[in-house]
DNA sequence: AGACCGGGTGTGACCGCTAACAGGAGGCCC
DNA sequence: GGGCCTCCTGTTAGCGGTCACACCCGGTCT
């Protein structure tokens, strides 16, 4: 029913010349003629021709598409990556196909990545913020250029990732600063690297101030489970700093203070970590800690391009410095 | 260097059968005896067999791909869309390839359009909330299978769409039910869909309650501009209800209010709409519109498998019904 | 017994492109 | 003027699948 779309074939027979010209010009071959040239360009144009990606793929081995491992990409930080991911790969021209996971563990994330191998994409990029992810990504084919990002940095894998320490020390510290004794930490899912890095950064904080080091506040990414937390934390009146892994566990301990009678900044310091859109309008604005998702991916991609193009070189590990974010949910402690 | 990855040939070769009986297994066609069959999967299974889908999508003209075109893929509503429609078209074996858009206008829609056409996708979904996105949907080839989602509802184009009047109606009774004498309404950038829907539906509570009809009170999505709306309904002491077209939106006016020592809901009730998972655990707890973005997700892509299944037949047309969640943003007014 | 049928299998063409090579035209050298 | 190098262009062979078709074989029908 529908005719045909036009192929390089075409195209070639009405610019009179032959198909293996229109594919000069089409990949910018320097050794055509410039009439040549634009005779064919014109003919493309009339046409209306578009170059069929997958006869492409298949004579080369190789789609211009680049597979995207992730998990839940609702959560604000995975959703940005994975724009910020997407906007750098089309500058260069490359597709992105995401395959998001339920669970990351090893069985999920090899069918994806089997899904995108069988599309032979370019390369894939792991979002892979947990342990389990790592030992999937092992037993992948060897050949297949990848980057993890956010992933096992005692993993011998190209990798890109967030300076959680850094940030997590930047904020202990600055509450620190404020005249805090100790920090308290509402940390993320014990399993994800993102929260072993910020641990690590608030503790390597405290000792190096000399401070006290209370016992950490497990919780997972969720304003609920922030919310619980901050139930506990805001009958303890020793407590007067808490830094919690991310904004949305900082909302709902936020909440929580403000249901008890506790004010922030008066009573409780507060800082959060991500920087998501709203935090500045959090009641009272959020002090946090921001990471610049498009230098991940600018990062991951360039790491991504150099394995695509070329067998060696190019580093192979990368690190973002986050920045705090002052706002208004930081103050001295209050006097007693 | 790296061997070649194993074709049909070669798992027709190990298996002593020809290469067209590997496919006929793979396909699941039926006329294959059960002995064959088994021989061929082993093969596959030996040799770590992974089918070429760029050469079968060059042979049959479309690949198992769908294209999305959407904008700013980190909000909360695009991003849960973009999820469920990943998740929803993994389960029918195909791949989602994202093309984010700066900006919703006729060219850049085209050039993502090209892209994924380019690819030989088998249907695009279009994630586009406004009115320039619909002029460039027109100049569309027809051929290809496509679904607007929260499109033009005025454009003859298969469309799945929230209910958003429906939504806002029903946050806006609410706020009558409550008792109070009309409702005030802060609205989503005016060249959306979604906002103009949300703010049909609130006139229309409003009119068929006889209530009086404020004036409506424009923004955008982001809890900065709801702020700044805030600030004015905050100083207007007859406004006592108001209903936000987004939650973010919510979260600055409920700042704003709370600056200005307005109490909600005692002083002022406050309905937002998207339910974002930490809308619960706003201060106080917000009131807002749900819709089931998975449920889109999964009418879009009926709607767009049967385009691409056969020629004829499927509804055009499909709406999804939000749902109030009623938390305590929302009181009766107070009496003077 | 021969025609017919249908399940199971193989053969060859082709999808639209790129890579490798072949070759013609023109300029320059000796 | 012949050899040779440089530009430009065409020819041919696949890449790894699917599709249409031919074929073989045993059973059933007439």
């Amino acid at each position: 029913m529908a005719v045909r779309d036009p192929a390089m074939t075409d195209v070639a027979r009405l610019a009179g010349v032959s198909h293996q010209t229109v594919s000069r010009v089409l990949n910018g071959h320097p050794n055509v003629r410039e009439q040549t040239r634009l005779r064919v360009q014109a003919a493309i144009a009339e046409l209306g021709y578009r170059p069929n990606r997958a006869a492409r793929a298949l004579v080369t081995g190789r789609s211009q598409v680049i597979g995207v491992v992730a998990q839940n990409t609702t959560l604000y930080g995975p959703a940005s990556l994975l724009a910020a991911l997407e906007q750098t790969a089309a500058e260069s021209g490359f597709a992105v196909s995401v395959g998001s996971v339920r669970d990351l563990d090893h069985r999920s994330i090899s069918a994806v990545v089997e899904r995108h191998l069988a599309h032979r994409v370019a390369g894939i990029v792991v979002i892979a913020p947990v342990e389990s992810a790592g030992e999937a990504l092992e037993r992948l084919p060897k050949d297949v250029p990848l980057v993890t990002v956010d992933g096992d940095p005692h993993r011998p894998m190209p990798l890109v990732t967030v300076d959680q320490a850094a940030g997590a020390r930047a904020a202990t510290q600055h509450l620190l600063d404020a005249g805090h004794r100790t920090v308290w930490h509402v940390s993320g899912p014990s399993d994800w690297f993102d929260s072993a890095g910020r641990i690590e950064g608030w503790r390597e904080a405290l000792t190096s101030a000399g401070a006290e080091i209370p016992p950490l506040v497990p919780a997972d990414w969720s304003a609920a489970a922030g919310y619980r937390c901050g139930q506990m934390l805001a009958r303890m009146p020793d407590v007067t700093a808490v830094f919690t892994a991310n904004d949305h566990l900082a909302l709902g301990v936020l909440r929580a203070l403000h249901e008890h009678g506790r004010r922030v900044p008066d009573d409780i310091s507060v800082v959060g970590f991500d920087d998501v859109p709203e935090a500045a309008y959090f009641i009272p604005p959020l002090t946090t800690v921001r990471p610049d998702f498009g230098a991940v991916a600018r990062a991951s991609l360039e790491m991504l391009l150099t394995q695509i193009e070329s067998v060696s070189g190019g580093a192979l590990r990368e690190t973002i410095a986050p920045t705090l974010v002052a706002r208004r949910s930081v103050a001295p402690p209050p006097r007693r």
